[in-house]
DNA sequence: ACACTGCCTTGACGCCTGTCAAGATTCGTC
DNA sequence: GACGAATCTTGACAGGCGTCAAGGCAGTGT
């Protein structure tokens, strides 16, 4: 197989007409932005930023994926959210300065773009569209963040994993899930522990509620039962 | 004492020039900004609305408290956050044209400036510095409510109220500090009982870390303490 | 100033779920 | 395809904290 170079322009091209924040845009805009972004290839199990690293810029994941995560004092991680194709990260020491406030970790080969802090906030100001759809996005990943604490602070572990199956069926449109990280990391997620996660989803499958086809898929058989937990 | 009328000229300038988002325009900037607000006041104790509302716009704060809440499937209440003077709500609907995710009840008399779905969508497009001044006030307040999903996840109770207090203090940089809300508001953010805060409390008073003042100021003795905690 | 309502406190109890440990399984790598 | 390491599962156990209940207090409105 062939090596690709790091500053291969099909690259650059796809990073940018692939998402959402640029996509939108005319042709020789993108072909601006194109100029700005490298796109770099990140190994599996790379660490991308520590957290208190000062930010570098924009950060546009276009081949892999990538979790953020926090570590809290007695060294527990919680993942914050899984990274897919066209998401993006970094954004918060764009406008506050202030240095990354998580991890960010491969979990496959990864490719992603970068755009300079300075540039990027160029860009928010000449082309106020991209400002508006990162505003959309933010305030998407605020509602679900919100939704996310309310639950772990509010239902109980069972009701937690119940409810997260349903809105993975829900996001994947389908009854047999994919599950998108480990058990492990779906413990940090979910604000619970890998062994809690293995023990519902049995008593669950003994319900008759669902069945474990592998181990990241699992088909959901009764929604109703798993909704009013 | 006189009844102000709904839509005196000074209550909208102020409304305008009070808050962050709009106060660094030039002065016709924001005189235009005033004719688009409309204030109105509401009583103590009022629903400004209700989840699953259409969202009318954006709502700017400028006198009063408000707090946002969600509400479980068994009635449990959370509280997101509380809006002091300056801050703004409604913006989830802003983008998404979806309903409201929450609820938003008066705390004490309030006064407070709309502005419409679409004239905002258009104050966005024409002032490129206003999104940016949003995308800055929505990516601290993502990082904020992370933070909050972590450690509800991840700590213990005792280490949330202990933090907690930590935070408050550095925020107003008093080691009196004066609790924003009520136990059982404060117990919902923090994903705990009204209970527990008051045996934490107490049990922190013990161990001769904190004082409590009254019902609504505590003074940090052993800040380390807590901290390690 | 007073009463009343809602909030706060303290106690007792029980359960959910985190913890530790060991064995089974799966996945990545060679 | 096979090894090794990491992950997952299952069991036993304990304890933190939620729940229910009753009494005291504070803040609000008249």
């Amino acid at each position: 197989m062939s090596q690709q170079p790091h500053n291969n322009t099909t690259d650059h091209r796809m990073c940018v007409s692939l998402v959402p924040l640029f996509n939108h845009l005319e042709k020789d805009q993108m072909k601006h932005i194109v100029e700005l972004a490298r796109s770099t290839p990140y190994p599996r199990g790379q660490i991308i930023y520590n957290e208190g690293d000062r930010s570098e810029g924009l950060y546009i994941l276009h081949k892999g994926r990538i979790k953020i995560y926090r570590l809290s004092e007695n060294g527990k991680e919680q993942i914050v959210r899984i990274l897919e194709p066209g998401d993006f990260t970094g954004e918060l020491s764009l406008f506050d300065a202030k240095p990354h406030d998580a991890y960010a970790e491969t979990l496959e080969p990864v490719e992603l773009c970068v755009i300079q802090r300075d540039q990027m906030q160029q860009l928010l100001q000449e082309h106020p569209a991209i400002s508006l759809k990162m505003l959309e996005e933010f305030s998407s990943r605020l509602a679900r963040t919100e939704q996310r604490a309310a639950r772990i602070g509010m239902e109980s572990a069972e009701t937690r994993i119940a409810l997260y199956l349903v809105d993975l069926s829900e996001e994947q449109r389908q009854l047999i899930v994919e599950l998108p990280m480990s058990r492990k990391d779906l413990a940090s997620h979910l604000g619970t522990t890998p062994e809690t996660i293995s023990r519902k989803l049995s008593a669950f499958e003994e319900s008759g509620w669902i069945r474990q086809c592998s181990m990241k898929a699992v088909e959901i058989l009764d929604l109703d039962a798993l909704l009013l937990l």
